[in-house]
DNA sequence: CCAACTGTATTATAGTATTGATACACAAAT
DNA sequence: ATTTGTGTATCAATACTATAATACAGTTGG
């Protein structure tokens, strides 16, 4: 298990955690029943503080996304109609694009280039 | 003067500010020369403090980008290269690329929906 | 039972970030 | 000289983020 985390970036970590389960449960990568890793192991591996973890934990239990059960790990809580469909993903991702439309209008960049960039970034990223 | 501003987004509001500025000025949609509005009509237009505007300002102006004038508004400072070429102006929105990248990669969305929607997102953009 | 593992509540601390209210210095125009 | 327009220095008030050190409640496997 993974976590993409950056902790350069001005989004706090905890936010990062929740952000990116919120996605790959939504997605289906993550089934529900599937275990998480536990707060300390997380918190080992990006040499942060298990309280943050906790943090992002709590938020997604709260959500409804996970499941607590005492002195088990966290998993993932059966999603109410099942797995996203392809074009509710879609709508997951579009606040991100919305900002590369406006920062592309703002940089005068034609719609070309933009894509083409885009689709290398996505096809380097498939390794 | 336009300045695309989210009170509700995560990233604060003079940041916001700064970027769209960078972007606008190094595409070359701000000449140099060109007078900013000032900082209270801003403020009062999108009911922020006048103070935020001019932190904005303030940076801008330490990076060289804008001049400060005592008591004339600010202005677009003459660019040492000229406009950035379209291969610089693809850089500065890579960031926001990867980040598209990565939650396609985690939404488990296939690179031509992404694509699509990015298209149709830029189209109605240009009206 | 015991040891090792889960998550979490609590309290404290530190640092940073963001926004705001107020007052000030300067320029230009009348 | 006064008014109106610049931007901004200063200080204050929050809010946020992350860390740390404990302690606790529960499960699991030997």
């Amino acid at each position: 298990m993974h976590f993409d985390l950056h902790s350069e970036s001005s989004t706090p970590i905890y936010r990062q955690i929740v952000e990116q389960l919120r996605r790959e449960i939504g997605a289906g990568l993550l089934k529900p029943g599937d275990a998480l890793p536990s707060v300390r192991q997380v918190a080992e591996l990006h040499t942060i503080n298990p309280m943050t973890v906790s943090r992002a934990y709590s938020l997604l239990e709260a959500e409804g996304l996970l499941i607590r059960q005492r002195g088990k790990p966290m998993c993932v809580a059966a999603q109410p109609g099942g797995q996203d469909s392809s074009a509710k993903r879609l709508q997951l991702i579009t606040p991100s694009l919305e900002q590369v439309a406006r920062e592309a209008r703002q940089l005068n960049l034609d719609t070309e280039s933009v894509i083409a960039e885009l689709a290398r970034l996505m096809k380097k990223d498939r390794k």
